[in-house]
DNA sequence: GATGAATGAGCTTTCATTCAT
DNA sequence: CATGAATGAAAGCTCATTCAT
């Protein structure tokens, strides 16, 4: 069982293998129930090695959230086609981050538990990552606050807040974090109800989301494109 | 530190000492990093006591997640007046939930963080007192779509799903599910952001949820109503 | 479970409960795996009650051993007829010694076993019933030797120990040593085998002792007597 | 105290090294009350490395156990010569075992009291060794049986056992039984009586059990060979 | 470059034993 | 007389980490 014991591999590759394994371990024990030689078996090398490559269980461990976070990333990102209005894009981005946490159910457990449980430095690294993609998300809200109806939120804004013509900082903010924490925990949910794609994952949030529950109950949807989100999301 | 040494006290308070001891520890440090010598320590009694009391280890993680699930369910259930129409209801239960995370940190650490983290049988407790909270939105959501538009819902509805006069069952669980995980996340965040009250982050998520962001940006926000959550909140 | 919970005894009494209860757990799961909490509970009393009475665990293993070997030596005496010859005198006590050790099987672990495995003083204990019993062994082969043949005794012995007219001393505390050995061993044996009753268990190490393999072999095994070992057995 | 500490031993030395710690330590304090961490330090390695070879203090007790019963049993074998008649032949496996058993007190102790005293799967290991033992004196039994004297034995048993013209089985089962335990027996006490050499154990024994006691009264014992039991003996 | 050998430190758990009532 | 409450001390076991080859 591991990885097949080859030897004299140059050191970049013996890396990834032992990410690999060590993902794989922390995703399923957890990070302090793995143990460095349960790591260094499951990556066909020996502990020693591991320590010279990696350092130290700390440093491996970061070094496994640098890497997923990275790669979820990366994989929404280019899920994503940057000259498509808001929804869409935003459409697109759920179907990536469904499409990946789906694929890699050990990197997600590590990013979105084991890191956040125990404490710095590991969740300040994963922290990080979902800044970015909260920051992304501000963006298409506030993208589409000014693309979709402008006059209408201009007026209808006025109203609402006088004394300030823009949507408050904190509230946006406060949006993207309650969309992110959506999308995070319809991620386990999907991966844990059989039957449920990431397209069906996407396809609720963005219902929830952009249309609100007041308008799902007036039978007004919001309305997913006919295509597929596209081939090119993972 | 840790609690004054009183000598001789009955068991049913020594016990409640050992759990606060213990959700605190728990909280902070993480299940398995946390040591039945802090823990002792911080109640004030000997490691020999706890274990005499609480057995082991993981019964006294388990008895943590039940004292804390059971608080946290009866917050939020004392702080909604089930006579009010769904959306009160929803209003009134987020505001309880986040004022009791915020109050209890380290509970609502021990809940969402560690025994999601920790896999079974703590998962599994913790599960139970969310699907309670999930069914209780799904109600939620359900009533609102009889009580709110009904006519409109009737042709609209059929419109879009005709062969299912319901929304579907999935559809609902699936918006419960982002509500309550979206709830979940900004409690996270509420907490960790200085200045944003319980009732801020519960008027946030209604209207993200209520509205939908759609609506938002057409400046239909989801209305608050114009008295405080009531003083029975927490 | 254990014994009935009867309040305000007499000391002796409760001293015997606890004796009773001591024996059986020691017999069972041995002297240090046996837990002063567990021999409280089975003899329906507090722990610091047994310690108000026996002291200690030492103080009460000892009280177990000499109280169950008193029980043993008394057993044998009671047995045996002193007017009888060596060979009934020694077929009678074995057969009191396998049907004591059959009836008694947890006190017999605690003489056998579990004091001669835990080091002094415990095996000192047991050291004294046992030579009290090998003593008395001894008397009875030189009795026999007395008594049976003394003129065959008397010219043969000559011949072969001709500076010393009584079979050396060592030799015989040899003997009886190895006659006692057996006897434990068959016990053992007895117990552990179905069927096996105290009689046969001690017409075989008659057999074997007072004949030898030698004339057993020749079809010359020593007689048992006709009439039962009498009902003045145990 | 202990051995030396030599670094960076093989592994299969290092275990026999940890094997003759933890027999020396089991057979003085027995297993209970030998701690891991002395047997360790008689060894003159870490803990760990106990650990880490012999997994378990149950597992390392059992490989104490195999070891020295394989020991004791190769030891008696090696001092049989299988072409003697049959007599000879026990004389010969008596010697040898008291040799044995007196040179390695310690390893006596571990089969003939630890091992019994503590239940299984210890018990059941002894066991073994001991039931090989019996069946080598049985048939040493029963060899005398045909060998010695078959006419005599012929008609004599036939008189004796009409319907079953051998020994019964049971009965040779009882006897080999009891001149074991008494072997066992003697060899505890030729150890702790200064003086006694493994030959005259061995004499006295041989004495007991082929002429009898009766015999031995009329003087009328068993004759040792004249040579020694031979050097190839331990 | 790669590894078998080795350990310091710390964890959970248990037990005999004793106060204070 | 009897006990619920409490603990010091130690045991078995595991792990991250490092030499020496």
């Amino acid at each position: 069982m591991g990885a097949v014991k080859t030897k004299r591999m140059p050191r970049a590759v013996r890396e990834q293998q032992m990410l690999d394994a060590a993902v794989r371990t922390f995703g399923q024990r957890g990070y302090m129930a793995a143990s460095m030689d349960e790591i260094a078996e499951l990556a066909g090398v020996s502990k020693p090695l591991v320590y010279l490559y990696l350092n130290s269980k700390e440093d491996l461990f970061t070094a496994c959230i640098r890497r997923e976070a990275k790669a979820l990333v990366d994989a929404v990102r280019a899920g994503v086609r940057r000259d498509l209005p808001a929804d869409r894009q935003l459409w697109e981005g759920l179907g990536a981050f469904f499409t990946h946490t789906g694929e890699n159910p050990d990197a997600w457990s590590v990013l979105h538990l084991q890191a956040r449980t125990h404490g710095e430095p590991f969740a300040g690294e994963v922290t990080a990552m979902r800044e970015e993609i909260v920051a992304f998300v501000t963006q298409l809200i506030l993208a589409a606050a000014r693309e979709a109806r402008p006059q209408a939120l201009g007026c209808a804004r006025a109203a609402r807040y006088p004394h300030d013509p823009e949507l408050p900082e904190r509230e946006v903010a406060g949006l993207a974090e309650a969309l992110v924490g959506a999308a995070e925990s319809l991620a386990a949910w999907a991966n844990a109800t059989p039957g449920v794609t990431p397209r069906q994952a996407a396809a609720t949030l963005m219902n929830f989301a952009w249309a609100g529950l007041g308008d799902l109950m007036a039978g007004r949807p919001w309305a997913p494109p006919e295509e597929p989100p596209g081939p090119h999301v993972g």
